[in-house]
DNA sequence: CCCTCTACATGTAAATCACACATGTTCGGA
DNA sequence: TCCGAACATGTGTGATTTACATGTAGAGGG
């Protein structure tokens, strides 16, 4: 019977009686992810797929989304796309990163160090608070 | 004339021809902060809301999703909250932290040092790969 | 009485995300 | 030769979160 599961982005569950399962994640992790990897060099979805987890930390990368999020990135002119036949197996959609992308990229990297030093502030001041999690 | 500026949760909008404007966020670090807040003293959603820009690096905060959350967070059993009519002017809903909240922050802050051993890898990772941002 | 500030709250559209499902190709083994 | 697994690219859809607008009501000053 499907639909009696997790369901949805919720980024804290319950996972017992007073016990919650956390999970901090930047938004949009994914598009910064993607950009690095094709930095790095040009790559088709199913390719980038295998690579993203590393990244990221996810087990899996859902790839519908992936794929959508390529496409929308190639809208706005961040990567640039090219069929590949030559190569054996199914024929590829190969992404190669733009200058504009490489732009991108350089202000999530600014954006994420910023992000990074607030992250810091926060548990700086947590831990100078002390009395902490209660046993359960 | 309304309806005519940037509406939405974007995390990258467009500011010039080839400009983006990028944000990196922790989803729903909203959360966390607020219960950071509520561990060093009670306090009521005003109150909150003059204190969260420092922690989150918003300049401000909606009032709306705040008292969503709040009210969320008590559905959860994270806070309690009481009436306060003793103090001058409007009356008051004063949030506490339970020990199911400190819990649940102790959960926020492992995860956000996760979070942040993997921002740090990406870093590590784009900046090895030297070549990049190209002049505008 | 009227206006502003404080305080709490709801309504709604856009963006993101998790999950399910559809479709075709290639290749190795039974 | 048929079958299934792995490769490869997508679409459909509802849940969740967020940004912004708007609504309600009491307190206090002039």
């Amino acid at each position: 019977m499907r639909g009696h599961r997790f369901r949805g982005a919720r980024a804290r569950r319950r996972v017992g009686p007073g016990e919650w399962a956390v999970r901090a994640r930047v938004e949009r992790f994914g598009e910064p992810a993607l950009l690095l990897l094709l930095s790095e060099r040009p790559a088709h979805g199913y390719d980038l797929l295998e690579q993203l987890p590393e990244l990221t930390g996810e087990r899996r990368i859902d790839m519908g989304n992936l794929y959508r999020v390529l496409r929308a990135l190639e809208e706005d002119g961040i990567v640039t796309s090219a069929w590949r036949d030559d190569a054996p197996g199914p024929s590829k959609r190969i992404y190669e990163l733009t200058d504009e992308g490489r732009r991108l990229l350089g202000g999530w990297a600014d954006a994420l160090r910023a992000n990074q030093g607030l992250v810091s502030s926060f548990l700086d001041r947590y831990e100078k608070g002390g009395d902490h999690v209660p046993r359960t």
